[in-house]
DNA sequence: CCATGCGATTTGGCATACAATTTTGCGATC
DNA sequence: GATCGCAAAATTGTATGCCAAATCGCATGG
């Protein structure tokens, strides 16, 4: 109600922060620890969760420079937020920031996949390794349950409800771990490859091997075995890995 | 050269941006991913860096609050980036924001401070398995001989030294993986836990048990036993947690 | 025809001004 | 004497303006 000076409002396509539309918006609070309850938040960490979801969900593509200006009329906000904003991602590396040159989308190489990979695999093992230790019972349940949801999406070749629920079975087993600090630092790392699992999801040609590694790790989970199940889990993002490499 | 408007410039003990002095200055780099090359970078960043030294060195408490009219004068910078340099901090856990009631600069509990070195261990214990892997001889040669660099500190009963060795030894451990990624995600988890496993470096009475640890490690390493390797890491920063303990 | 300066324009970097919210202190009332 | 309420001050949140550095286009020279 306040921008009347430039006379230009409609611009091309505005984009509101934190609208409820998109495709793949329902996904949105998976990796990004401070995403959802969006009003009364400062209009900072709006704008970030905005632009996580716009990276992660290919809107920004890898690589594209991010122009304050453009970018703040596009939001609606002014380039103050927006640059903090471009802080709070790039300290999660989901941007780059070139000095004096601005910022651009992060773009992994295929080392760092695969060292991202690595590193997630690791803290999956170890949330796995304590979650056999100190879960309760129901908890276990609750993954198995998801676990069944999962392969009916599979069945169904739901890949997207897949997709989720597989996230949802990672996301549980860190959870069930009951460290917190281990969920955010894998909810943090997971954003960072959340576009590329995404993708690799979609065009999978093993799936029911994935399938089939998900039941061991979740009977690997039911009867305790620690070992076991961080040996899988690490084992498991690795073939994320070979599916990613299709890509190159 | 601009800051005539207040007329009031010196104000009180101002501190300069990124300036050399302080005893623990001089670890400065070990937990800031980007640290160091201070010239020419946005001031955001140099920000942040200061004020990641100042509250690592305890120079900023715990549970203080941030005003920033007041700490961007001491400073001598506008709020603009000194904001910019909060958010930074923020994703990096080491100070909390309050919506419309500023930053306070982290305090974790004896159960956050447990949970985070639970995942540093998991990220040692994951780099040291693929160190003993990947790394070259010389690598190893490298570590062994900080490792003896140590020796002599401890024997000096120098815990200034004995502690940045000690930090070099897990850096370098971390380093030979080859993984940049959880390099700098070891990095960053290191410098929320800097200051406490400071302090607790300082008190702790049972020294010559994490010397003879750390003799444990190096031959693990020499002798590329990952399993082993992996273990005495993880359980290694169990007994800094044993120490930090006292602090209750 | 390609390389190289040079200037205009764009873009990011920082400071400052303004608005909204919260805190604080004082006073009135129970 | 304690508590509630209101207003003033302080603080955070947001917007805008100015400046310097980098980019791009064009002309000029090799």
């Amino acid at each position: 109600m306040r921008r009347m000076p430039t006379s230009k409002d409609h611009g091309a396509a505005p984009v509101k922060v934190s609208d409820g539309n998109s495709l793949l918006h329902s996904l949105e609070s998976l990796g990004a620890p401070t995403s959802g309850n969006v009003a009364s938040l400062p209009l900072a960490s709006q704008v970030a969760s905005t632009l996580r979801d716009m990276i992660v969900q290919d809107e920004l593509k890898p690589g594209t420079r991010i122009r304050e200006r453009q970018l703040s009329e596009r939001l609606n906000v002014s380039r103050t937020p927006l640059r903090e904003a471009i802080r709070i991602l790039v300290s999660e590396k989901l941007v780059e920031s070139l000095p004096n040159r601005g910022a651009v989308v992060a773009d992994p190489n295929p080392t760092q996949v695969r060292q991202m990979l690595e590193v997630l695999g690791g803290m999956e093992a170890l949330g796995g390794r304590i979650a056999t230790q100190v879960a309760s019972d129901d908890e276990i349940a609750e993954i198995r349950a998801l676990h069944h949801e999962m392969l009916a999406a599979f069945h169904r070749k739901d890949r997207l409800t897949y997709f989720k629920l597989n996230q949802s079975i990672h996301k549980g087993i860190i959870a069930a771990s009951g460290n917190q600090v281990l969920v955010e630092t894998h909810a943090q790392h997971n954003a960072r490859l959340f576009r590329i699992r995404y993708i690799s999801n979609q065009r999978n040609d093993r799936w029911p091997e994935a399938v089939a590694q998900h039941d061991k790790i979740i009977s690997a989970l039911e009867s305790r075995d620690g070992e076991l199940l961080a040996d899988l889990l690490s084992q498991h993002l690795g073939q994320t890995w070979a599916k990613a490499r299709v890509l190159e």
